[in-house]
RNA sequence: GCGCCUGUAGCUCAGCUGGAUAGAGCAACGGACUUCUAAUCCGUGGGUCGCAGGUUCGAAUCCUGCCAGGCGCGCCA
């Protein structure tokens, strides 16, 4: 409103004097109170077009300020300092008119219009559905989810998407792991792979399959055990030959899953077997995605679209879109592979689609899938990867500029990684192991609104320590409890107010006087811009750190200024401060995906 | 070797599309509950913003070079 006006008459000053590429004339908050409540720079900026001094032209536009009838009214005083700083002090009609206003706005408090276009589409999570959610896998739930609040709220299009890698070898193993589970349970002695998955969530999986589908398929699987151990003496004996003994092989680093081509055959290829193998594949990955699903909803993060990779494979889209590009050109054959011409849009080196075995890579997959995005009608696409995907966004974006035909439609957001500390040691996570800190772990030790709090309170450009006795312990100190509990205590003051008591700022009246409804009023009233600003720069950890000022603003309000049982035009006044205190908190916890309790 | 991210108080981090004397929380110490919720408030101490140059009226912020840490550089996914 002041920043508006102040622009406003700086532009017509500009246009009179006759000066091109003037600087954007904005307000800062001063560090220091003696600076007044709003501040700008922008006659040092001027000093060279205008070829005056930044002191002279400040006084200048001091004048023509003070003449505006608009303006004057709202501000105390107007000074100069420093080498050219133009000052404001705002008068109490000024913090009358932001809470009168803001009151006004009702719910939607800094919110952004809607804007049909572009239709946005933003993914994240995107996990292999064959293990449980980890914390990192929470802080890209946690992060991407805000930043869908953020967009909506700011007044962006916006629709996400989980990508589900259901397709390849990873399933396969996890399939493997999943019978061999099945069978145990009944007795037969099959022995999850090696490369398979160790966890015991893979004997839920098959716990509930036996529940399903009770010995359905346990004749099969014996005669998969039978051929398994003789394929293993074989292999053991293979090993002894070559010196190496089998005490080394089985202390390998378990990380190491190096791809070799020879496709697994440590399980007979009959039609029973590989009928098996399909059903605790297919039927494993929709109970780990329904119990993703449920556990994704209950940390508050929900999907518009499920995407399933295999979906894209059954239906022929990566031949197609390969078709496609051959015939555009942006395709070629080399050797028996053929490649996608990725250098021609920044990419260091090309890179291949189909394998010279005839098997296509996952970036084509990617490709059909971001195609397919495109078909739907998305006009701009994000993506939100973790840190150890970043050397894969050239080529994706050279992929989507061709697929698009243009430049700029997509968004790669990078994630760094969750570190957790455990008794000041780094605890290291593997998904096959099955030795990770998971999701759920984490929410049952601190909680929901502790969890999403934490894990989008840093930027996400910043790797996270996350101290696992610090959040089990001290979850009385996270800062989430002291923005809800701002909220709780306004909430109290609405419970305790008489009937007759109204949220209502009579401007005529000398109120909010003091500091401490100043300072709070200041926050409340940039709350609209840091909203905007958050959601421009991806950065939800914003809304975290200003909800924490925020309620420090209203905490000590609250100390010293009371509302209940004071002077009518005061009370009421303040009671309007309080309520839309509440709304901005609750809106903050809300973007968050946190709760806002109205007691604790 | 190349690319991306990071380096700010004892600890965890904001601030990074340039503004005045660099902030917050935690930790340490000292105070405040007859009054709307003390999960709160007030006060004290704490810094060569990794280092060195450069641009600018002005640099934690922009540029260059170094140092340190993390991640990545497949016809894997």
């Amino acid at each position: 409103m002041l920043a508006e006006r102040v622009r406003a008459v700086f532009e017509d000053w500009a246009k009179e004097e006759g000066w091109s590429e003037t600087p954007m004339c904005q307000l800062e908050r001063p560090a220091d109170q003696a600076h007044g409540d709003y501040a700008t720079p922008v006659c040092m900026q001027l000093a060279k077009v205008a070829r005056r001094s930044p002191r002279t032209l400040a006084e200048q536009l001091r004048q023509r300020l003070l003449r505006d009838a608009e303006l004057s009214p709202l501000v105390e005083k107007v000074e100069i300092a420093g080498p050219g700083f133009v000052n404001f002090t705002l008068s109490s009609k000024a913090y009358a008119q932001v809470i009168a206003r803001m009151l006004d706005e009702g719910d939607q408090i800094g919110g952004g219009q809607t804007r049909p276009h572009p239709r946005l589409n933003l993914e994240f999570v995107s996990v292999n559905p064959n293990g449980p959610l980890h914390v990192g896998h929470g802080r890209y739930a946690a992060y991407g989810d805000a930043l869908r609040r953020l967009l909506a709220f700011s007044g962006v299009n916006v629709a996400t998407e989980f990508y589900i890698n259901d397709f390849g070898r990873q399933m396969d193993r996890f399939g493997k792991s999943v019978a061999a589970r099945y069978a145990q349970s009944f007795g037969v002695d099959l022995a999850v792979p090696a490369d398979g998955y160790q966890g015991d969530y893979v004997k839920d999986v098959a716990a509930v399959i036996r529940e399903e589908l009770s010995d359905r398929w346990v004749q099969v699987l014996k005669s998969v055990a039978g051929a398994a151990s003789e394929s293993a003496r074989v292999a053991f004996e293979r090993v002894s030959e070559t010196g190496a003994s089998a005490a080394t092989e089985t202390m390998a680093p378990e990380d190491e899953f190096e791809e070799s081509e020879t496709e697994e055959s440590d399980w007979p290829a009959d039609t029973a077997t590989v009928d098996a193998l399909a059903f605790f594949r297919t039927r494993g990955c929709e109970l780990m995605l329904e119990a993703m699903r449920t556990e994704l909803c209950e940390f508050g993060v929900e999907f518009d679209c499920w995407f399933s990779e295999s979906a894209l494979h059954r239906e022929g889209r990566l031949e197609r879109v390969v078709e496609r590009l051959l015939t555009s050109g942006e395709a070629y054959r080399e050797g028996d592979a053929i490649w996608l011409r990725t250098t021609a849009r920044g990419d260091d080196k090309d890179r291949v689609l189909i394998r010279s075995n005839g098997h296509p890579t996952y970036f084509a997959a990617d490709i059909a899938y971001h195609e397919n995005k495109l078909e739907r009608g998305f006009e701009y696409l994000i993506n939100i990867w973790g840190a150890d995907h970043h050397g894969y966004v050239p080529r994706m974006k050279a992929a989507v500029e061709i697929l698009a035909g243009g430049a700029g439609i997509l968004e790669v957001i990078i994630g760094q990684l969750v570190n957790l500390m455990e008794q000041g040691e780094l605890r290291q996570m593997s998904t096959r192991r099955g030795e990770m800190v998971t999701l759920r772990e984490l929410i049952e030790a601190i909680g929901v609104d502790a969890a999403r709090f934490f894990l989008v309170m840093r930027s996400q450009d910043q790797t996270l320590d996350l101290d696992l006795d610090l959040a089990r312990q001290q979850s009385q100190e996270n800062p989430v409890y002291y923005v809800q509990y701002a909220h709780a205590r306004i909430a109290s003051i609405l419970r305790n107010a008489p009937d007759d008591l109204a949220a209502k700022v009579d401007e005529s009246s000398k109120i909010f006087a003091t500091p401490y409804e100043r300072e709070l009023i200041k926050r409340l009233e940039s709350f609209s811009s840091m909203v905007q600003e958050a959601a421009e720069r991806r950065a939800p950890h914003r809304v975290a750190a200003y909800a924490q000022d925020l309620a420090g603003d209203f905490h000590v309000f609250y100390k010293h200024c009371r509302v209940i049982g004071v002077e009518p035009g005061t009370a009421s006044s303040r009671l309007a401060i309080c309520l839309v205190t509440k709304r901005v908190v609750s809106r903050c916890l809300d973007l968050l995906g946190v709760g806002a309790p109205e007691s604790m």
